[in-house]
RNA sequence: GGCCCAGUGGCUCAGUUGGUUAGAGCGCCGCCCUGUCACGGCGGAGGCCGUCGGUUCGAGUCCGAUCUGGGUCGCCA
């Protein structure tokens, strides 16, 4: 029977008893992690978000009553237990911070009994995924996640101090706007009033925030819930939360340099740990050239080398006709890897193959000479040139890939990534910033036939490019004031210098295929601020998530996110989403075509 | 939409070339135990192997489909 907590008042948090406190009596609160029954002894390992603390039961002290309820208490059970806290009588307990001590019961009240868990909870859960989501509210009870969610909330407390001391006013946008066309895919949420049409959840709080810049605020700051209706990732959700910030009068390097002092006052107040400022910068046609990735993990070498020069005129047709039609050939070398069993070349190959590249060639550089995957169109010369070219030794494996630039260069970049983790290269305990800068304005899509915003249609060309932002020019020339915070090989941010003069802005949607009449339709709210005085402005947005996630080190962006997504965009916990009643459809006007 | 991985008692797993009553550890239940903290001892309950169909004398084990979860490509201005 579930008891009253009437007249007892927590004392302290479990973990928060300390060796001071010994003598005095207090009421501890909390859940049974686990109970160990001696017979005429009975100890509870007593939890809160705090830890654990050590309770002791004797009857002797406590009396019969009091024991025989100790002894019905199980896993999860929610105790107050009063008592007065006391060396150990046994051996201390290194694991815990409360482990001299232990709090010998007078009074055990049962605030409430639990059902015997689906899993136990505890650190480095084995139990699968799907079942701890189901069972959300238990998993959460487990001492990581809490410390995960716990630094999370210090994260976002302590951004909000640093802007407030930078001038930065947080200030809210609307959860209900206007679908946009470019982009992800918008959740859309049906208006009542006007059947048939719908506001649009934020993908990002974009366009308000520049609306805040021109109505003069000067430096803005939100975190930010986001959304976007696009398939799920270990590091992405439908549903998100960035930290956004806006600064007017501004260029990049004041964006870059006031972010740089954030991360680094985070970085020491949660995890105790310098970085140095200010961070690399690297162009993104270095990164891609370099890494094949807009966001190298920079941990590692490994390095992509282009040797389309060399074989350029090779016996080796792939080779020689994949540069011909302007394709490039990139390899990596991999270290002391010569002697790599051919299984494990192949499962390479088909590494690769995932992402569209048709193979995988390599040289073995071999003690007892070098081994080529493709030497029967090859002269010695030309091997002994690639093998210079690539910078290899003896011992090492050369692996090369050959393509049009975007594919073989994010191909390789990926196999790169793909082998420092097989190959454990990768020192975990390193942070490892990088800012890339001079992004491509424009980028050519396939499948729209046309040039499409890399970025977003607001962001501000590179002075020297804006010779080409015309629709009769070569736009894949023009570079944008876009830059991205990049962390151990993951875009743990990114933003912009904005459009601020309306020509240029004009001139952009021209670039994009848009009339005058469809800017003017999409983003006439914007267009008509523009009129009245905009502010040079420039600004920038993490995923505050992912920011989390990669301090901590963690592989899956759920495990810093309470209720998070499964990867077909449901909730197991609640089962949304979920149909509803045809009374709500008709007053939105809306009917369901079942398929 | 494509590809890959997983699905066996509450949890984590093992199940040999398809062959008699499907195993282990933990957990759970009962009894015993004064210093445990992975407590210990004794005893016990609990699964028809995600689902459907097929091959076979016979399938957890082979084949097909499907569902669920994970990873990934596409997608994510």
């Amino acid at each position: 029977m579930a008891e009253s907590m009437k007249g007892l008042k927590r004392s302290v948090r479990c973990a928060e008893v300390t060796e001071e406190m010994i003598g005095k009596t207090l009421t501890l609160m909390g859940w049974t992690q686990k109970r160990r029954n001696l017979g005429s002894l009975i100890f509870v390992d007593l939890r809160d978000r705090s830890g654990i603390m050590q309770i002791l039961f004797d009857e002797t002290i406590i009396g019969k009553e009091g024991f025989e309820k100790a002894g019905s208490v199980r896993s999860e059970y929610v105790l107050a237990v009063t008592g007065v806290v006391q060396k150990r009588g046994g051996a201390v307990n290194e694991k815990l911070k409360t482990g001299t001590m232990e709090l010998c019961a007078t009074q055990l009240r049962i605030l409430s009994e639990s059902d015997t868990p689906p899993f136990p909870v505890e650190e480095n859960s084995q139990t699968k995924e799907e079942l701890r989501l189901k069972n959300r509210t238990l998993d959460l009870r487990r001492p990581d996640l809490q410390r995960n969610l716990i630094v999370k909330s210090r994260v976002a407390q302590l951004s909000r101090e640093f802007m407030a001391k930078e001038g930065f006013l947080e200030i809210e946008t609307p959860m209900l706007g206007k679908s946009t066309p470019e982009g992800a895919r918008d959740y859309l949420v049906p208006s009542r009033i006007y059947p048939g049409t719908f506001f649009a959840l934020p993908q990002s709080p974009q366009l308000y925030k520049q609306l805040l810049m021109v109505a003069g605020y000067d430096r803005y700051f939100q975190l930010a819930r986001c959304f976007r209706d696009e398939d799920l990732r270990a590091d992405r959700q439908p549903e998100f939360t960035q930290m956004d910030m806006e600064l007017s009068f501004v260029d990049i390097d004041d964006v870059i340099d006031v972010n740089e002092r954030l991360l680094q006052y985070l970085w020491k107040e949660v995890l105790g740990v310098e970085i140095e400022v200010p961070f690399r910068r690297m162009k993104w046609i270095d990164a891609m050239n370099r890494y094949g990735s807009d966001k190298p993990d920079l941990r590692f070498g490994m390095e992509l080398v282009d040797v389309s020069d060399v074989v350029k005129d090779c016996g080796f047709g792939v080779f020689a006709d994949c540069v011909k039609n302007g394709g490039y050939v990139r390899c990596i070398t991999v270290k002391g890897q010569a002697e790599m069993p051919r299984k494990k070349i192949d499962a390479l190959v088909e590494f690769v193959r995932g992402y569209g590249l048709k193979g995988l060639a390599y040289i073995q550089v071999k003690e007892s000479g070098t081994k080529c995957s493709f030497a029967k169109f090859m002269q010695e010369e030309e091997i002994a040139a690639l093998v210079k070219a690539a910078g290899a030794q003896t011992g090492d494996l050369i692996l090369f890939g050959a393509d049009r630039f975007k594919l073989v260069s994010e191909t390789m970049g990926a196999l790169r990534c793909h082998l420092a983790r097989q190959l454990d290269l990768i020192d975990r305990s390193r942070f490892e910033f990088l800012w890339i800068v001079e992004f491509p304005q424009f980028e050519w899509s396939e499948e729209e036939n046309r040039f499409q915003a890399m970025h977003h249609p607001f962001t501000m060309p590179m002075e020297e490019d804006l010779s080409y932002l015309d629709p009769g020019q070569d736009l894949s020339k023009v570079r944008a004031k876009a830059y991205d915070i990049v962390l151990n090989g993951a875009e743990i941010g990114g933003g912009s210098v904005r459009i601020h003069q309306s020509d240029i802005q004009e001139k952009m949607f021209e670039c994009l295929g848009f009339t005058k009449e469809q800017a003017a339709e999409q983003f006439s709210f914007l267009l008509n601020a523009f009129r009245y005085g905009v502010p040079p402005h420039a600004g920038l947005a993490y995923g505050l998530d992912r920011v989390v996630m990669m301090m901590l080190g963690l592989d899956s962006i759920r495990d810093v996110i309470a209720f998070p997504k499964v990867k077909d965009s449901s909730d197991l916990m609640t089962q949304a989403p979920g149909e509803v009643s045809p009374a709500q459809l008709e007053e939105l006007g809306i009917s369901i075509i079942k398929s």
